[in-house]
DNA sequence: CTCACTTTTTGATATAAGTCAAAAATAAAT
DNA sequence: ATTTATTTTTGACTTATATCAAAAAGTGAG
């Protein structure tokens, strides 16, 4: 799904309209492994991914990398709380494949936030749709089995379980690596 | 914190505004055990916590309850997918101990979207909080202990777990309630 | 105050999943 | 092509926490 068709699924656009907001975004290629945001700095940009994968993950305290969100085609992405509160983000965003993003500007964003009172709806759908998926991971990670917990992602995201690593997906589905090697393999039925 | 004081910290508005908003907000005292949002029905208010206790909870395949969220005094509080959506809320919301609230409709609240665009800067706000709150918790769930969990609990929410039955708790934090209890006494000093 | 009901605690046991370590398989680099 | 590095798989062992069951403590109604 392109930027446009993203933008008109969630709220109804002019043509002109969608040309004006179009135009306060960029647009950039970007390359795998490239850290687009790090830990501790201000996140500058909402992200929209054309096409690519990428994610934001954190190191806990002993320096482990834990994968907390992917972002695929057709999504949005951003640090939120580093973002629309211009606080140091928690959290790294970075490229798992060679990735064609939009993005813009927390002003050029409130410019638009001031002209089209329907982006500002827009700014609450894309929030509330991250909050809900949040809660869901939230509930499938709370009471579920690690093989539920990856029947849920397979469910829920199907193309990452072939595109990203397996460590990645491990610590993303709150799991050692290996369990989920295990999983994949020994019963890869059910 | 009172509801005006809330609002304020969020978004400086006037006095006159700030009586405007109160005005499209009703207000009502609930007790214990009553349910505001049931499960399949469309939250029709978004809530603030003037005084008392109230969660969030849905029943899982095994019709076990589920604790999936406390607001206490000074909170908003709504299903808010289904809020803000109008999709059937997925969630109960309960009352835990008698409370005063104060809630608006949706209509009523777009009203004032349309009148203050400071307003939308609020709702985003709020749905912002909630959404780090949210990512917060799944951050301790997923790698923590149990005995971690529940000092993460104590930190970010000290007032709960003095008002709040253990069954609750135990379900909120993702751990049984016989693994709460031993946590709480055997090793109550780590 | 007593009886019924709910919640919490305690004990014994089972098990899912973590940890550690090393081998195998893939991918990247010279 | 070989070598080096990274990722995945496999095995043996450990452990935190769930489950089951029953006793104890707490709460509320009449």
């Amino acid at each position: 799904m392109g930027f446009t068709d993203a933008i008109t699924a969630l709220v109804p656009f002019s043509e002109d309209e969608l040309n004006d907001i179009l135009n306060h975004f960029k647009t950039k290629a970007v390359s795998k492994n490239e850290i687009l945001v790090h830990e501790g700095e201000v996140c500058k940009y909402l992200y929209f991914i054309e096409q690519g994968m990428c994610r934001s993950y954190y190191l806990n305290e002993n320096q482990k990398d834990i994968t907390q969100w992917f972002f695929s085609n057709g999504k949005f992405m951003s640090s939120a709380d580093s973002f629309f509160q211009k606080k140091p983000s928690l959290y790294y965003l970075e490229v798992l494949e060679d990735s064609v993003l939009y993005f813009i500007s927390k002003d050029n964003l409130e410019i638009l936030f001031a002209k089209y009172p329907k982006m500002e709806k827009l700014g609450r759908l894309v929030i509330t749709e991250m909050l809900s998926n949040v809660v869901h991971k939230l509930n499938a990670i709370q009471f579920q089995t690690a093989r539920e917990r990856y029947d849920y992602m397979l469910a829920e995201f199907p193309d990452i379980a072939y595109q990203v690593s397996l460590g990645h997906i491990a610590s993303y589905l709150g799991m050692a690596q290996e369990t989920l090697s295990r999983i994949r393999n020994h019963d890869a039925s059910h």
